[in-house]
RNA sequence: GGUCUCAUCGUCUAACGGUUAGGACACCAGGUUUUCAUCCUGGCAAUCCGGGUUCGAUUCCCGGUGAGAUCACCA
């Protein structure tokens, strides 16, 4: 039997990352069995849909690579993979439980239901639908909710990640199978649907597990084939005290992706956010991922999001980058005054700054000052420990001689300039610290920047003399 | 409140009942003859509490405590 599992968020908001791990979750198990992983769209509660959020899920899940294999544009042999668009195929099943008697008219207002509700606040006990079972339910007319005619028992199961549960009969009531605006609830649409799409793993958050009894006690009574069952635990804010959530300003994939983040490293991080193979590795590519996950080493807490590990594991895998690759990458994050520069160049700088780049975003600030004349900043000269110390006519007397020195190299390049500056601190007498910080400094005017004679051979001897110059 | 579940460094986690409780992030210190980053070395730091079972509990059992999830004509 091969191997179906699926993803099936609602389009009411966006998917952020605590969502988009289920999604991971799924798509693994399913590639690492040949199998296959699939997308449906769960609209049924129209006055919740967000318009826009069904493309923004997709792009979401496409643009950290997870793919998959049919949806609704992927057609497939399942289809529909919209619920909004298999509503016959919902009152199909539902006439099935009429017939069988397992299903019946909600007779009762919201109102009458709502004081059935208070009733039990008032007496401290839990409220149950089942306790106000009408005895002789009109028929069902499509106007009026239909409910379940549940057959409470308790339940022993096992669950692929939290292990086995078991819970009593009580917790098994008679919900609502399809809404008076003739929509099924998610509770009855996900068992068809997952049943006549013949998925073999349910991978969700842990919120469904509570709903665990019903959904087992409605397999049975539509004698349906239990999938297995795999409910993950929510990624948790940084507090650790909520799951994580938009108001939390949890931000979804796209926001990653678009602050510079590698779509591998969200997948990465995202998979060991409470996973872990047992060894000691840290970092997982994908093809890795997809061999190595279980859902059994799934952990049964829920973890924090941590963003200094993400930040860590996107530098982790920007160095990992060939130059290549990563400049096929950065093309969105240059700085505007980058774009008229030849490719080469914009190689060349991206070579040295790849060590620092956390994230691709860092890249204008870490550049700028080859593409553009950066604005001189004299804090930078008056706030450094050792420069601070130097008068301004020793500092004008230190940069004529470097100029000099500069203007006399036959060759520019970073080796030619790495003895030239060797030579100067001869001459000057001064100490690596005082003198390369301050050519530093005047040749880029920023906080920090990569190694002195790469900076230099790659800003050419014009510009270097121009700022040398500029600063005297 | 009822129900279900969980509990190891600040964080993510490893450890067939026997380990000096391991790794990683973060942080701190040092090195790579300038800064920043990378890289290397070192350091700090944990089994929630109380009872059992056992020669021996992080590990098994019970009870506390704490945390999370859920109790909709939402998913």
């Amino acid at each position: 039997m091969t191997v179906r599992t699926r993803f099936a968020p609602s389009p009411t908001g966006f998917l952020h990352v605590g969502g988009i791990r289920a999604a991971l979750f799924a798509y693994l198990v399913a590639k690492q069995a040949n199998g296959t992983f699939v997308l449906r769209i769960e609209d049924t509660d129209q006055k919740r849909e967000v318009p826009g959020s069904r493309e923004h899920l997709i792009s979401s899940l496409k643009a950290i690579g997870i793919d998959y294999d049919e949806g609704p544009d992927r057609p497939g042999v399942f289809g529909p993979y919209v619920q909004s668009e298999r509503l016959d195929i919902y009152k199909e099943w539902a006439q099935k439980l009429i017939d069988s008697e397992r299903a019946y008219a909600d007779p009762y207002t919201p109102d009458q239901l709502q004081e059935f509700r208070d009733q039990a606040t008032r007496e401290k006990r839990a409220f149950r639908y089942r306790d106000h079972r009408p005895k002789n339910p009109p028929a069902w007319n499509g106007t009026t909710p239909l409910r379940f005619k549940s057959e409470p028992k308790a339940y022993n199961y096992n669950d692929a990640v939290m292990g086995d549960i078991s819970t009593s009969a009580d917790v098994v009531d008679d919900f609502i199978l399809i809404k008076s605006d003739g929509y099924p609830t998610y509770n009855f649409a996900h068992i068809v649907d997952d049943a006549t799409m013949q998925i073999t793993h349910v991978i969700r958050g842990q919120e469904f597990i509570s709903s665990m009894p019903n959904y087992l006690n409605l397999y049975e009574a539509l004698d349906l084939t239990k999938p297995v069952f795999a409910h993950a635990p929510h990624i948790m804010n940084e507090q650790g005290n909520k799951k994580l959530g938009k108001r939390d300003g949890a931000k979804d994939v796209l926001d990653y992706i678009r602050d510079g983040y590698l779509p591998e490293a969200m997948m990465a991080f995202i998979a060991t956010l409470g996973w872990n193979d047992g060894t000691e590795q840290e970092i997982y590519t994908k093809s890795e991922l997809v061999k190595k996950f279980s859902l059994d080493r799934i952990q049964r807490s829920g973890a924090r999001f941590d963003e200094k590990r993400l930040l860590w594991m996107n530098g982790h895998f920007i160095r990992e980058l060939s130059l290549d690759e990563l400049y096929g990458r950065v093309d969105f994050f240059w700085p505007e005054s980058a774009k008229k520069l030849s490719e080469s160049y914009k190689k060349e700088v991206l070579a040295i700054a790849q060590d620092r780049l956390k994230t691709l975003k860092d890249l204008p600030h870490l550049t700028s000052y080859f593409f553009e004349e950066p604005q001189r900043d004299d804090k930078l000269i008056s706030d450094n420990k050792q420069l601070k110390k130097l008068s301004e006519t020793e500092v004008h007397g230190l940069l004529k001689l470097v100029k000099n020195e500069f203007g006399k190299l036959d060759d520019w390049n970073a080796k030619s300039i790495q003895s030239c500056l060797n030579q100067l601190l001869e001459i000057t007498g001064q100490k690596p610290g005082v003198l390369f910080s301050l050519i530093r400094i005047v040749t880029t005017w920023a906080p920090f920047s990569p190694q002195l004679n790469d900076t230099l051979a790659l800003l050419g001897r014009e510009k270097t003399l121009e700022r040398l110059d500029r600063a005297s």
